[in-house]
DNA sequence: CTAATTAGTGTATTATATACACAGTTAGAG
DNA sequence: CTCTAACTGTGTATATAATACACTAATTAG
């Protein structure tokens, strides 16, 4: 309990925001509480604009700096991104920088609400609200699987920004003429969104593994070796079973649009989940019909 | 695209695998793949043991080392479980630490399947799949909110352990009589664990926030301060209203058994969503039984 | 008993974030 | 039109953390 402090205070002076995310609050917030800190973070990343002033103008802006943040974690990974990459893609010092952005933390909480994007809109007529979640799912799944970084993230504490809002925004419109309360609203989008963030793991780390050059064999057999382990280990019967049972491992999207007695690829099988998700929300919103 | 190429052949020498987690592969790993690299990691989560050899007994084990990590992690967040901070627990040099495990990567492997600790055992009777997957999800959950260090883990990539597994098992036991083939029972758990996992990070965040002390409603204020931020901005129409009908923020748990108009906790937000989820399995198994 | 082997230590190196002070630049006060 | 405060980008220094490497002491197989 009482061990450390003494680390602790010094950590609070030199380092004190040394946390390459993923940190709680600096060791120095025995006085800043967590919602002080929070806040904080959340201030800086809606306040994007930097006001004019007296000296001579920025060369670049945050903007420019958060897609250069964005290119270095698109091109490798969470790790590549530090300040350093992120300065020299910009043909700048390290320093610089600070100019931009008060700390690492700042430019990571700008740069993952940028790398959301903004959700796809509704081009067509309405759809029913089914199929369009069905779309916000998909296009939200699509999405991390292309900034694979973005699931290295810690997923707690972050603020949310723009365009974090602007997703949650779309997903209520597709729900908007249910006749779901506000409440209710806010708790099926809840739902959704746990579930495709949180099943989103498997597919996520595969685009990872493409995007450094893993052939698909090569990855499915590093994630399934795992649950093998599971085979004939008294531990684990039912697992060992099931995955006796099944045929092969994990298979790619296969070009056969049958439905057959092959196993599901990894969409199919976030799409399977979803429909049971959606039953749920479907039954619920039926029942409040019937009342 | 060829840029930093200079820095990463330096960096592939230097801190391989300095990655502090959520890293990726070391860059070297132009040559050893994302798949090679995740075996690797594997394998030395399931190899717990330390071969007996000739020299001085170790004084510790692994599993003091990972109860030291996790003993610090607990006290204070990801960010305090550094190699010095677990040696110093132990009252040994940091380097010792080395003996036990090659590098941070592989003590924080081992140190997060130890503290997912083993799934409650059911004790009486069963008592139907629904009500034991909703232990289960219950059961997960609080685990998290006891440990939320975890969540600020990268949630993509790691290697699962035996009490990982332990875990998916105790899941497949509840499902295990429900008729769902093997394929629909793994994608059940997907499901399930997907929800849990993806909608838990505000009951964790708020977990975190108590553990460092802050109060609710400090916590409260931070967490909706972004989404108030929709209020009248017309980018966010329905979100705006939403937040302008609704009374309060967030509300506690409250000792009121009713569900009158009071909004929901986060905890009965939890399982509004789970009911929903469940519906839907419950659904897909009605109509499997049908057939 | 002795040589092989290992445990724990001490020290050095490297990467990264970032504090700090400086030099040149520029917008606005006078 | 100056002149100066405020600001930009740079260069340098420092702190933290991971970890490579070499060393000493301990221990056991033969």
């Amino acid at each position: 309990m009482a061990e450390r402090t003494g680390q602790k205070d010094r950590k609070s002076r030199g380092a004190k925001s040394a946390r390459s995310r993923g940190d709680g609050p600096p060791a120095a917030t025995r006085t800043a509480s967590d919602g002080e800190e929070l806040r904080k973070r959340s201030e800086l990343l809606w306040d994007a604009q930097l006001r004019p002033s007296r000296g001579p103008k920025p060369t670049l802006s945050r903007e420019d700096v958060v897609q250069a943040a964005i290119g270095v974690a698109d091109g490798d990974d969470l790790a590549a991104l530090t300040m350093h990459a992120v300065a020299e893609r910009l043909g700048f010092t390290t320093m610089a920088l600070y100019r931009y952005f008060p700390n690492k933390e700042a430019l990571i909480d700008a740069s993952v609400d940028a790398a959301l994007g903004t959700p796809p809109q509704r081009s067509g007529p309405r759809e029913g609200w089914r199929q369009e979640v069905k779309h916000w799912a998909y296009a939200k799944r699509a999405m991390l699987c292309a900034r694979p970084w973005l699931a290295e993230l810690p997923f707690v504490a972050a603020p949310h920004g723009p365009n974090w809002l602007r997703w949650h925004e779309a997903f209520l419109q597709t729900i908007a003429d249910t006749g779901l309360s506000p409440e209710d609203m806010m708790d099926v989008l809840s739902v959704v969104h746990g579930y495709v963030s949180g099943s989103s793991d498997t597919a996520i780390s595969l685009a990872r593994a493409r995007s450094r050059g893993s052939s698909f064999e090569e990855w499915a057999q590093a994630v399934s070796a795992d649950l093998c382990r599971a085979i004939n280990d008294p531990r684990y019967p039912i697992l060992s079973a099931i995955l006796s049972s099944q045929s092969g491992g994990i298979s790619e999207a296969s070009p056969l649009p049958a439905r057959g007695g092959r196993p599901r690829t990894l969409d199919e099988s976030f799409d399977f989940g979803l429909e049971r998700v959606l039953d749920g929300i479907q039954r619920y919103i039926d029942s409040l019909k019937a009342l």
